[in-house]
DNA sequence: TTCCTTATTGATAAAATTATCAATAAGGAA
DNA sequence: TTCCTTATTGATAATTTTATCAATAAGGAA
């Protein structure tokens, strides 16, 4: 809602555009926080948008990091609004999911750039393991 | 090659089996380090396999453990034998590629593994960012 | 405002990925 | 070895994602 502005700005600084696709698209992140792109896309599909321009409009905004591209475990990707930085734990046994505070790795992150001269811009990670329930219980088959 | 039989038998313990599909699969990636279904496919047409076995054997491969899912910034995945982990930094610029030693980050994730209690499997991170070239270049549109 | 350039979209087809289900074959038991 | 159970595959259709290209509309200039 109150970032639209600033992003507008911000597109046209680069020659690009604010149409009312991307301005829908952006506020289904908004309000709906992780969303494939079938739910982003249930969304905004009363806007008469087609799917396609759903797929391009979210790589558009993903390649000019105004989104994150998060692996969600199933093999398909989500996306969500940058700014909020943090990182996603999930249970490989039963899918349970907790958010991790990015400042747990910042010190890693500091040293990787250090020692390879890249600058980085943290993304949204996603780490995969056994929650602590699981951790106790034999490995029940999925 | 050398891990096929300690694989087989891995398999057969949680009572799956060891096909010549999962094999010839398993060999490709032996050879070719990291591939796209696509490119896995490629190598694997010749035995007769169907591309929907492709799919299916790496999903069932990665869920147990036996390949690691990395996201490849195109919004595509690629796999590669777990074992031989490690993390790549991608330059969100010009592609470019590295390498990161998993030593890096071993202390964040013992670290979050102490404050959330999950058990933490390392899986192939990908970091995005500008490498040392593109970060003093003024910013070229892609 | 009106005009103009061109980034963006919709429509459509193509390609990639997943789901369904009967036929096959891995591997344990006899 | 032969038989049996059932995990796995192939064939096929359905769904998701991407590519192509002409039509549209954002937004700068006059």
């Amino acid at each position: 809602m109150s970032c639209i502005p600033r992003l507008t700005i911000m597109l046209r600084a680069c020659g690009y555009r604010m149409t009312s696709q991307r301005h829908a698209i952006l506020q289904a992140l908004h309000d709906g926080g992780h969303l494939s792109p079938a739910q982003i896309y249930q969304r905004v599909e009363s806007t008469g948008m087609t799917e396609a321009t759903v797929y391009r409009t979210l790589e558009f905004l993903a390649e000019n990091g105004i989104l994150l591209v998060a692996d969600r475990g199933n093999g398909h990707l989500a996306y969500e609004l940058s700014g909020e930085s943090h990182h996603h734990i999930i249970c490989r046994t039963c899918g349970a999911q907790m958010e991790v505070d990015p400042a747990l790795l910042a010190p890693a992150i500091s040293q990787m750039e250090s020692e390879t001269g890249y600058h980085l811009n943290a993304g949204h990670l996603t780490f995969f393991g056994l929650c602590p329930l699981c951790k106790q219980k034999p490995q029940e088959r999925a």
